[in-house]
RNA sequence: GCGCUGGUAGCUCAGCUGGAUAGAGCAGUCGGUUUCUACCCGACAGGUCGAGGGUUCGACUCCCCCUCAGCGCACCA
């Protein structure tokens, strides 16, 4: 940052009667070739203003300006562009990361403000699908960026453990159960769902046998409620084994179960506001009449039976979760097809005036396909998370016992890799986009893949390994060829903050790839281990570049193995 | 019909609040290791940035219109 502060005082300099140091700051860009320098100030809207022609104004500019600190300042073009002292930054950026470890990066932005993240939530009696996937590790991804912001993550898995699908699913054990509910595998239960499914969808009748179901399982039944409590902790067994394989733990598991009684006050709120209207025979927020601007359509409260819904219960969660957590922010990664629910239930809290439905923000994502179509567990094309982690490590068991036969801790490794592959695949891109599944694009190891991070660090540790002890105390490296590594480093807080920014954790994943792709190509064509003046000075180089890919990592919630 | 997304190289995608010749990976062709793990590095080839208007000194980026695709629009979540 200090160089950022000087170029700044320089164009001030000569600037100061016609911009000040914000708009300055403003309008400082980072070329897009190294060759033409680390930071640029383009001249364009002085044009008007000095009459002068942008190309002229930067020569003249350059004549003036203050150079001092600067390897050299030159006008290229309408652009004046400044290049670092190369050795000066990268021996102050190698001693900062060396110093800081895996706290390099780390801000105090948030202040220890909590942020909800609702994250995951998979429906109890089906699979984990890969579709959870990405709310699982996006959410996941969040909760890191924002506590390297200085911010506390809560994480919080809003099970789908309640609901009109468990009256079906209820309904189907009743009419096709053949053994006790205990014996039931959660794949069985899915078969005894899609049939109910289909049988509904055939016949009014069983649907309401559903809706009957789920009725009494909201007012108490035993029999409704013991069912319940049988299917989801098998469920949650299932849940289990995947959050291990991925790392990943949650601070609340309270789904929409755990709101079945606290839905009164909510209701009651909204009735005294007069929010709450009846409509045919249902409870709804009237939307449209009351914000006709705002081209929502009505949101139901209560069903005709007096059953809650989805919405009930979130307008509950949201107010359970501002009373105990007092969030900064409310997060929801949810998918992009759910955009309007999550308007409603901020355009209710505000109407209800509660001015923290600002804070509620909706993290959407693309859709996961599979062959063009929606995955749907009543239509039976579904791939289960596990499945596609099994298929990974399968893969990477078999590169590793092709290419490094020997690697200690093969299983472990491979589980890493595997795992690293589909959790970067999904992390590596704007969150928005659709993904059809395939598993040649779910599973890759080379290019712009986790394993190719990883591999970066393995490689690097390995020198380090080779290099033995080494004092990192007088840095004095002075080498062009590893300058885009020395910049990238230096960029990495600025990285971590604009993630949370911008609600972007593919940044981080981006920016893992490019500085491996930089460091890659220094290990490529420069002899590390050589012993000379700046044998510890590139070690340290090769030692930052592990700890800040390491950390790029870990934010995304991947691991790093020593050695693949 | 209304709304929300998206349309950039054969494929998958980057492209920051408009700025210097539109970038990666994969696939294709060719090349690189007596060297620290070749899951690596490099070169070549590949683009009317969906179409058309507009704003601007300057538009992949902002505005308008059209088009195509996906998703959503009261008793599911």
């Amino acid at each position: 940052m200090s160089e950022q502060t000087q170029l700044i005082d320089a164009l001030y300099g000569v600037l100061n009667e016609h911009l000040t140091k914000e708009e300055i700051a403003d309008k400082l860009e980072t070329p897009k070739s190294a060759d033409l320098g680390d930071a640029a100030f383009p001249v364009f809207t002085l044009a008007k203003a000095l009459r002068q022609a942008p190309q002229q104004i930067a020569a003249n500019l350059v004549e003036q300006i203050d150079q001092t600190g600067f390897e050299k300042v030159v006008a290229t073009g309408p652009y004046i562009n400044f290049f670092f002292d190369k050795n000066a930054t990268t021996n102050a950026v190698l001693a900062d990361i060396l110093a800081q470890g895996a706290d390099y990066g780390q801000n105090n932005d948030g202040a220890g403000a909590n942020v909800t993240i609702d994250m995951s939530s998979p429906n109890i009696a089906k699979p984990m699908s890969f579709g959870h996937l990405r709310s699982t590790v996006i959410g996941n991804a969040f909760a890191n960026v924002l506590k390297k912001n200085g911010y506390n993550p809560v994480k919080i898995n809003h099970l789908g453990d309640w609901g009109t699908q468990f009256g079906l699913m209820i309904a189907a054990y009743k009419k096709w159960g053949d053994k006790p509910i205990e014996e039931y595998s959660v794949s069985e239960l899915v078969q005894l769902y899609v049939r109910i499914n289909a049988a509904a969808k055939e016949d009014d009748a069983v649907a309401n046998e559903g809706r009957a179901w789920f009725k009494k399982l909201e007012d108490g039944d035993a029999e409704a409620q013991s069912m319940w409590q049988t299917i989801r902790a098998e469920s949650l067994g299932e849940f289990q084994e995947v959050y291990d394989r991925l790392h990943i733990t949650f601070d609340s598991m309270n789904g929409e179960a755990f709101f079945n009684d606290k839905m009164d006050p909510i209701v009651a709120e909204l009735t005294d506001k007069n929010l709450l209207v009846e409509s045919q025979g249902a409870q709804i927020v009237d939307l449209p009449a009351l914000l006709p601007d705002a081209n929502l359509p009505i949101a139901m409260i209560k069903r005709t039976d007096g059953a809650t819904l989805y919405m009930t219960r979130d307008l509950a969660a949201a107010e359970f979760r501002q009373e105990n957590y007092d969030f900064a922010k409310s997060l929801y990664v949810v998918g992009a097809e759910q955009t309007e629910h999550f308007r409603q239930l901020k355009a209710i809290l505000k109407l209800a005036d509660h001015a923290w439905a600002d804070d509620i923000e909706h993290i959407s994502y693309g859709l996961i396909t599979i062959n063009g179509e929606k995955m749907s567990t009543r239509k039976g094309n579904v791939v289960t998370l596990v499945e596609v982690l099994n298929m990974a490590y399968d893969a990477a068991l078999a590169q590793i016992s092709e290419k490094n036969p020997d690697l200690p801790n093969k299983e472990i490794v491979a589980e890493q890799v595997g795992a690293g592959a589909v959790v970067f695949n999904d992390l590596m891109n704007d969150r928005k986009n659709f993904i059809d599944f395939t598993p040649e694009n779910a599973v890759k190891f080379e290019g712009d893949t986790g394993p190719y991070v990883q591999y970066t660090i393995a490689r690097a540790n390995s020198i380090l390994r080779k290099a033995g002890a080494v004092d990192f105390t007088d840095l004095r490296l002075a080498d062009d060829a590893t300058w885009d590594t020395t910049t990238l480093l230096k960029n990495f807080p600025e990285v971590v903050r604009s993630a949370w920014d911008k609600r972007d954790t593919s940044l981080i994943a981006k920016y893992a790839l490019r500085l491996a792709r930089a460091f890659n190509k220094y290990y490529a064509n420069s002899k590390i281990l050589t012993d000379d003046d700046q044998r510890n000075s590139r070690l340290a180089l090769v030692k930052a570049v592990t700890i800040v890919l390491a950390e790029s990592l870990a934010l995304l919630g991947v691991q790093a193995p020593e050695e693949m």
